[in-house]
DNA sequence: TCAAAAGTGTTGAGCGTACACCCATGC
DNA sequence: GCATGGGTGTACGCTCAACACTTTTGA
C-alpha cells in the first residue's frame, strides 16, 4: 500500500459462469454481445463494478440485469488481469460461478433485448475476450468442488431422487458411478432427509424423494466428516 | 460487459501474504505502514496495480520493492472488494500468497526505509485494513494446499531431510504425524530424489538429504497419483 | 405380463494407522 | 559409552470397489 491513490486505474468488471443442469447435460448461460469488440460473439454475463457495491453484489446485480436470475449459489472463482485481455484498454475482471436450479428458473428473460441462451458445457462456441479460459477454470472448479463438498444440490430441484443426484455426479464428473456404492456413500453422510413422498408421473416404480439438510451438513462439517465422493 | 468504459473506477491493489518457515515456527512477513490511514500499524506488503503489468507481475514487483524478495512461489488467493475496506475510498485488492525459503532469503532488505519483519503466524498483531482476514484465509489455503499437493518444498532449502519435511507438515497442519507412516507415504509418491549426501554439523547420526523432483511430480499428477497426506 | 427402474448386501483387496526397536554418529 | 535422532516392518481394521438379483409400479 503506497502513498497515493492517484495512479491511473484499470477498469474493473465481474463476469459470471452460470451452470444449470438440464439432464442429461450440464449447461452454461451465455449472452450475445451487441457491441464491439466481439460484437455478435457469445460471452459470459457480467459488467462493471460500481463504487457503492461489493464484488459479490456486483455479480448478483449483473446476473439479475442480464439474465433475470436471483438467489442463486454464487462463489468467487478467480481474478483475471492480463494486460491484453481487452483489446481497447486495461480491464481486470473478477470471475464468479453460479449454480442455478433450472427447474425453478426455466425461463431466462432476455432482458435488455439481449440474447441469452444455454449451451451444453461441452458444446460452447468460441467466446469473447478470455472467457473460454474462465469457463474452463469454472468447470474444473465445479468438478473439484463437487468431489469434496455437497454442492450439487444447488443444481437440482429441492426434492430429488437418488438417481437424479447420481446422474448429476456422473454428468459433472464425467464418469459413471456404481449405484449401490453411491447410495451407501451419500446416505452414510447423513445430510439427506428421506421424505414421505415419491416422484410422480413416471412409467415405472416411483423413487423416493430426498431433501438436502444444510443444518445437518454444517454439523457434519464440524465433526470433520469427509464428503469425498 | 456493458456499453461503456466510463464508470468511475475503484482503485486496484495487490497484497501478498508471505510465508516463511523458521523452525519451529511458520512466519509471515509484514510491513509497518508509514502513512495514514493505519500509520504505524503492520500490514501486508502490497500496492497499486499499474496499467502495464498483470496482477501477478504487480504482486512480484511489490514484493521486490517492499521486501527485496524475488523468485518465490506465488499464487492468487482471493479478491477482496467490500465497499468500506479502505476508509478513504473504494479499493479492491487482489490477494496473493507467497512461499519463500528463509534459508535463501535470510535478510529482507527494508528497502524504502520501511520496517519489514517476520511474525510467528500465531503471533501477529492487529493488522491494517482487512488484512487480518486475508492472512487467515491465506493460512487456511496453505493448510489445504499442503494436504493435497506437495507445495511445502517451497519453504525448505533445496536439499532437506525427511525429518525437516515432516516438521514442516506438522507445523503447518498443526498436528503430529507418525514418522514411519510419513516416510512411507512421502517416499511412495516417488517425487523425492535421494541424494548421496547427508546433513552436516549435527551432534548425532546425520540424516540423508533429499530433493524434490518437479518433473517427476508432473508425471505423477498426470497418472492421477494422490498426494494427500 | 412386460418393461423399466427402485432398492438392497457381501466379499476381497488395498490403504491408513498404530506401534517399538536397533543403528549410526558425535561428543 | 551415552545421548540423540535415523531408519525400518508388521498386523489390524476400515473403506473402497466390484458385482446381480428381487421388488414395485404403470402401461
Amino acid at each position: 500500500m503506497t502513498s497515493t491513490y492517484k495512479y491511473p486505474r484499470p477498469a474493473l468488471t465481474v463476469d459470471c459462469v452460470v451452470f444449470g443442469l438440464d439432464e442429461p447435460e450440464l449447461k452454461v448461460l451465455l449472452i450475445r454481445r451487441d457491441l464491439e469488440p466481439f460484437r455478435g460473439k457469445w460471452a459470459l454475463p457480467g459488467g462493471f463494478v460500481h463504487l457503492d457495491e461489493s464484488l459479490e453484489d456486483a455479480a448478483k446485480r449483473e446476473l439479475r440485469e442480464e439474465t433475470g436470475l436471483e438467489k442463486v449459489f454464487l462463489e468467487q472463482l478467480y481474478t483475471y488481469g492480463n494486460v491484453e485481455r481487452d483489446p481497447r484498454e486495461r480491464v481486470v475482471t473478477v470471475a464468479y460461478y453460479a449454480l442455478v436450479r433450472l427447474s425453478e428458473h426455466r425461463v431466462v428473460a432476455s432482458t435488455d433485448a439481449r440474447d441469452a441462451a444455454w449451451f451444453g458445457v461441452h458444446d460452447v462456441p468460441r467466446l469473447a475476450f478470455d472467457h473460454d479460459r474462465i469457463l474452463k477454470a469454472a468447470y474444473q472448479r465445479l468438478q473439484n468442488k463437487l468431489r469434496y463438498e455437497p454442492v450439487g444440490f444447488e443444481l437440482l430441484p429441492k426434492k430429488f431422487t437418488l438417481r437424479q443426484l447420481q446422474r448429476l455426479y456422473e454428468i459433472i464428473l464425467d464418469r459413471s458411478l456404481d449405484k449401490r456404492n453411491f447410495r451407501k456413500k451419500i446416505l452414510g453422510m447423513e445430510v439427506l432427509e428421506e421424505l414421505d413422498e415419491v416422484e410422480a408421473d413416471v412409467a415405472h416404480r416411483a423413487a423416493r424423494l430426498y431433501r438436502f439438510n444444510p443444518k445437518r451438513y454444517r454439523e457434519m462439517v464440524k465433526r470433520g466428516v469427509n464428503f469425498e465422493i
